[in-house]
This record gives structure tokens, sequence and C-alpha cells, in this order.
RNA sequence: GCUCCCUUCGUCUAGCGGUUAGGACGCGGCCCUCUCAAGGCUGAAACGCGGGUUCGAUUCCCGCAGGGAGCGCCA
């Protein structure tokens, strides 16, 4: 049998970051078993979906790489399928319609609660003689009364649900359009997806939706819920945890594969092992191993992987991303030293790229952004001569490498009388106008000659000392 | 309220009857060092509680507590 999952999202918002753990893992089982993945988007809600919302999903997706082999399908275009379907099962008795108004459901559904009753639908329209005029009916499935539905989980293994639990749940609506639950089976039925492997929150639904495949004629797929990813505090994940919308990771510079690293190890592991390539998540996952216990986002542990990835990755390859970057920060990348040098003298010291364009502004302009307490404290009347001798020896330097720089910086220092460090903080903060940057000959060379220089001469001046030498 | 699920360091996790309970992030210390990092070494830090089963429970079973989900003409 080949294996077919899916990831079907409604379309109502971003994709979630919750969304994307659910389609990581759906993906990982396919590629796994060699099987097939397929896209599905949810969009019987017509009112709260939107194309913005689909556009989200399928630019997410594709950021990540989770590709997939069928799809998209959307159920709005799929409502003939479902009337057909539901037609089926009320002609086979298996369905009926319900002439209950929204105020009596909700009526009653207030009595039991206040009786201390699990709220349901207690299927009188079943036998209701005929039609009550005025009132559309709705669709509703003949559930079991009696007897167990056991669910098989692949996560959490036996599940055992009474049917008297359950209730008649409604499939088609009053206005003619399918339900979430009758898309869903009839769809999976369809498609033939044979593992549903998707959220721990449809738990519950899973036996009244089992019941209805069956009805169907559908062959019962594998089930395999996932447990939920939390924010940092337990709660449910939302904004104020910080960013929920996968597309916002990549305006703030992380890359698609470290994310995906992270999100693997939220309920999976393979003994110690922390990063993964796609290769090697694929090869290892198995949904037997995932977790049942919900796990809680930490976002910190995603920069360090980030940071892992960057330093790694291909610099030429982060070139185009890292352009943005700039731009957002409102740099031009034309104005400064190529990007794949840039990333690696930095990928050392930032998490991401976005934080790599927030350090080295420096390089893009030929204006610096001094910080005055620095500048106070390093460029000070003693390093004046040297700032001046180097600037002087900088100029006539053959060629314009770290090897040479730092030669040069080294000769200078010595004939100063300082320490490399003495002449190097101060010529960091003349260039770049703070105290932090890559080695400091590093600097120098991203920074290029001309600038090097006008900062040099421009430093003298703050030193107090003149020209100097 | 009812039904279902979950419970190892702060966090992510390894463990699948006998371990000094391991790794990772974060945090502290040391080393390295021109700054900041990165890196190396190192320290603190966990089996929710109560009953069983067993020679022996973190591990199996049952309660309890705590957390979560579902109970819509939302998905």
């Amino acid at each position: 049998m080949t294996v077919k999952t899916r990831f079907a999202p409604s379309p109502t918002g971003f994709l979630h970051i919750g969304g994307v753990r659910t389609a990581l893992f759906s993906w990982l089982y396919a590629r796994h078993h060699g099987g097939q993945f397929v896209l599905r988007i949810e969009d019987t809600d017509r009112e709260r979906s939107t194309q913005a919302a689909v556009d989200a999903i399928l630019d997410g997706l594709a950021w990540l790489g989770l590709d997939h082999d069928e799809g998209p399908y959307y159920q709005t275009r799929r409502f003939d399928r479902y009337a057909e379907q539901a037609d089926r099962l009320l002609r086979e008795g298996k369905a009926y319609r319900c002439y209950c108004t929204r105020e009596e459901l909700e009526a009653r559904r207030a009595e039991q609660m206040a009786r201390g009753e699990k709220p349901r639908y207690d299927g009188r329209c079943r036998h209701r003689a005929g039609p009550v005029p005025g009132v559309a009916p709705v669709l509703r499935f003949v559930t079991p009364t009696e007897g167990v539905t056991v669910v098989d989980d692949l996560v959490r293994g036996r599940v055992e649900f009474q049917n008297a639990e359950l209730d008649d749940l409604i499939l088609v609506r009053s206005d003619g359009t399918p339900t979430f639950h009758f898309g869903v089976v009839v769809d999976d039925g369809d498609m033939g997806i044979t593992h549903v492997i998707r959220g721990d929150d449809h738990l519950n639904n899973t036996p009244r939706q089992m019941h209805m495949i069956r009805a169907l004629g559908y062959h019962l797929p594998a089930y395999g819920h996932l447990p939920m990813i939390l924010g940092s505090d337990g709660a449910k994940l939302s904004k104020r945890h910080g960013a929920v919308n996968v597309l916002e990771y990549r305006e703030e510079g992380f890359l698609p594969d470290a994310l995906l690293n992270y999100l693997v190890r939220l309920g999976w592991a393979h003994g110690d092992q922390e990063i993964f390539t796609r290769e090697e998540m694929i090869r290892l996952f198995d949904i037997a191993g995932v977790n049942a216990s919900a796990s809680r986002f930490d976002g910190e542990k995603l920069r360090w992987l980030n940071q892992q990835y960057l330093k790694s990755a291909d610099p030429a390859g982060l070139a185009a991303p890292f352009a943005e970057q700039l731009k957002h920060a409102g740099f031009d990348p034309g104005a400064g030293p190529p990007a794949a040098a840039v990333i690696e003298a930095y990928r050392e010291r930032a998490a991401t790229l976005r934080d790599i364009a927030h350090s080295a502004g420096y390089l893009y302009g030929d204006r610096v952004q001094m910080d005055d307490a620095a500048a106070r404290k390093h460029l000070t009347t003693a390093v004046g001569g040297a700032l001046a001798q180097l600037a002087v020896r900088l100029g006539s330097l053959a060629e314009w490498t770290r090897g040479g720089i730092h030669e040069v910086m080294t000769s200078v220092a010595t004939d100063a009388g300082l320490g490399f460090g003495k002449l190097g903080q101060p010529v960091r903060v003349a260039v770049t106008g703070g105290t932090v940057s890559p080695p400091i000959d590093v600097t120098l060379e991203l920074v290029g000659r001309k600038r090097t220089l006008a900062r040099l001469t421009a430093a003298l001046s703050l030193t107090g000392s003149g020209t100097g030498a």
C-alpha cells in the first residue's frame, strides 16, 4: 500500500507555526515511506476564507520546501461531490433531515449544561413525520448509540470512545453547504488518504468521522494525532509569544531549514542528535517515536539552531535573503562589500540574517553612526599618533587584504609601544562607530581602503591630536 | 459540567524494571582572545503526589492533583 498523507489547512488566517509542524510531520511521513503528500484547502467557511490566506499558506509551504504531490484541492470546488454523497446517505437511511432551529438547539444545550450533562443533539428528528413549514432543514448523520469505537492512534495508542457519548452531527447546513467533518471524510476517502496526521484537537472528533467513513464505504485511514505546541509560558501559542506566522520568521532572517529542524525536535527525537539535514529527517523520522505530550516553543533555541545553520551554510546562497534584510534595515546592498563576505565575517556573532544586517550598517555607506561614549573612551589623545601613522601605512599598503592589514597594524602597534588590542579597539571605533565587529583586520578589509582612510582621518579630530604624527 | 488526552532539569528531550537518570538550549565559572562572538572544558538544575505489582520502580497498573483538548448550521 502506498502511503498518502495530506495537509488540510483552512484559509482563515496566516499559516500558523503549529500548522507548519503538523504539515512537516505529515510530509515527513509521506517522504519517509516514499508516498504522496496532498495539499487541500478547506475553505467551506466562505465567510472567513480569503485568497490572501490561501496565498500565505502556499507561500509559507514553498519557503519551507514542504512540497506536495497533489493539489492544492479546494473544497469549495467539490460541493457537487459532497451533495452527491449526502444524497446517498439520505437515500440509504444513514442520514436524515433535521428541522430543529438554531434557537431550539441552543436552548436545549443550555438546559443540558444546567443539568450537568454533556451538551449534545438528542436525535429527535430521526423520527420526525414530515417537514416543518418555513424551516430549511440540515442533514444529520445517524450515529450509533451503542457500543464502543476504538481509535488505534499512531501516537497515542489505543483510545476508546463510547458511542453513547456521540451525537448526530450535521453533514450539510441548511444553506446546502457541507460541514467540515463531512468534507474531510469525503475528501480523505476520495483522495485515498491512508494516514491522517493532524493536531490532537481532532482526537475527540475521530470516532464520529470513523462512523461516517464506514457509512460511506471508504477504507479507514490510520490516524496519528500530534500534540500541540504551546507558548513559552505554557499557554496557547499566540501573538504575544512572538511570531506565530511562519512568514514572519522569514522576515526576521531565519533560514527555512533551521525552522524545520527546530520544529521536528518538538515532540520527536533521535537519540541525542540535535541537527538534522532534510535528508536525515526524512530517513530517520518515525511517527511511532512522536511524543504524546504538548511542548513549548522556545525562541532562544530556535535562534541557536539558526546560527548553527548560518555557520554551515554556503554564504553565497544566502545573498538574496540577506539583501532583503539590508533593504528592510534601510541600507543599499550595492553600497557595500559582497553579501557572502559580510555573512562569512558575521555569522559567528549573529543568530539571524537580520541581526547581521543590523550590525553591519557601517559597511553600506560613507557615514558612520558614532557611539559617543565609545569615542570618548577609545579615541584618546594617547592613540592619536598611532592612528595617524596607521592611516599613512595603510594608504601605501600594496594589497588590501586582511593579512596585509594585520601586518601593518602589528607593526604600527609595536612602533607605538602599544599592545595590539590598544590599537585595535580605537581603530574599530573609528571605522565602525562602535566597539563590536569581526576581527579588526577582517573588518577593515570589508570596509575597504577608501572608507577606512577617511574614517581614520575623521577620527583623528576626535582624539584631539590634530593631524598627529 | 461531561468525554478524551497529557505529566523526566526553567525549556526541548534520551530512557522502554536494576543507569553516578544522558544530551541540547538557556544560566554560572574557567580557558582561548584586538572587541563581540564562536569554540573547548566545567558547574548548578528533573523523574508531580499517593497506593499497588515486583527482590527491585522514572519505567507496569490504579487513584489523585495539575495542565490541555473536544462537546457549534467554526474549522
